[in-house]
DNA sequence: ATATGAGGATGACGATCATCATCTTGTCAA
DNA sequence: TTGACAAGATGATGATCGTCATCCTCATAT
């Protein structure tokens, strides 16, 4: 049954799509091709027209992932008026460390998700998260910029902040469900110290 | 051949430490029962003499690397002076984040190392996370007292702090050997801030 | 209109792995 | 001293999974 042009990339990105959800909650090695596949909406066979390897997949699930989380931090930056931009960041930063309904999903963020794994992948994968990495950090300065501050202090902000977010984000994730009040508290204290430094 | 007691209860920490050890290197999913008893110097068979599945043996390994966590810190809270404690957090941060020799090998932090594997892990594993996090969070605060903060303040001071350990550590990690400079931009950053604000 | 080949389905293969059965050995309780 | 059994070695089993071979179907180029 061969299928149109469109339908095809349609279906590749589909495949791209399940399969950044399905590593997000459950890493690479507990999801296999097949099970990709079956959440596409497709038989296991046809996996190799599309990719070269499993690897190929990962990577390509990455790249989307961290496309994806540019959306809002851009959005941020294209606001003009410093005040809108530190209520903007406010509200992201909110919204980042909220727990995550229904308790127990997966953090979206790609880089607490795939955060500890990265180490053990190849280097192509790897490439991809540096590249995600600084990209966000672009955003994020960019969102955190002030006339009265140096580019690098800002950088060097944007560093500290993610890296709170992310670590918070992390610790918080492990103990849902088993110590509720520990991880609200994680998210608590770092909300509001990022909020007082950066946001309104 | 049977074996004295003494001997089997080394073989079991032998184990246990093999685990941890690979573990941390490449994550569960990628270790299999048969090479940490290998790298225990023993055979495959005997290792449900010891556990009753390798589910167990992450959940020791796991208690195990916490535990081993908790030194230098506790050795920080049993200083008096307050002037020295600060001190020995700033050795502490500096040690924390120095980039690892030889490059690529595994932190030894097993927040950065299991924290995004826990969501995915059994309730029993969970646990002896929240357990481990709890515990480090209390001789965090208290290598961070002082008579002039109340301890809730203190407490989130450690919540903090920790987080952005884990964070820049997690994304340090991350890109090293990939973008070396970045790397480092992100472990000097964050020390500088938190030796500025936690240690002297 | 038709031949071609891309894209998908079905099924199989080989590797890896957790788990278990069985055999062996020598420790330790009696 | 001796017999029972704990602990380790060897090997097998069943499941899972990445990958590939093969076949089928129709979209597309000519």
């Amino acid at each position: 049954m061969r299928i149109s042009k469109a339908q095809t990339r349609e279906n590749k990105a589909r495949i791209v799509a399940a399969a950044a959800q399905l590593f997000r909650e459950r890493g690479f090695e507990r999801v296999g091709v097949a099970e990709v596949m079956q959440a596409a909406g497709l038989t296991h066979g046809g996996f190799y027209n599309h990719f070269d390897s499993k690897k190929q997949l990962e990577e390509e699930a990455c790249t989307l992932s961290f496309g994806e989380a540019l959306g809002p931090l851009s959005r941020i930056g294209e606001l003009d008026s410093r005040r809108r931009r530190r209520a903007a960041f406010a509200a992201y930063v909110e919204g980042y460390l909220r727990q995550r309904e229904p308790a127990g999903s997966a953090p979206r963020c790609p880089f607490v998700v795939f955060g500890s794994d990265m180490p053990r992948q190849d280097e192509r994968t790897r490439g991809v998260f540096g590249k995600g990495l600084r990209d966000y950090l672009d955003k994020f300065a960019n969102a955190l910029r002030r006339k009265s501050k140096k580019p690098e202090e800002t950088r060097a902000d944007a560093i500290f902040a993610l890296a709170a977010m992310v670590g918070a984000s992390t610790l918080a994730y492990g103990v849902d469900e088993i110590d509720k009040e520990l991880a609200q508290d994680i998210r608590t204290s770092v909300r509001e110290r990022l909020i007082d430094e950066f946001g309104e």
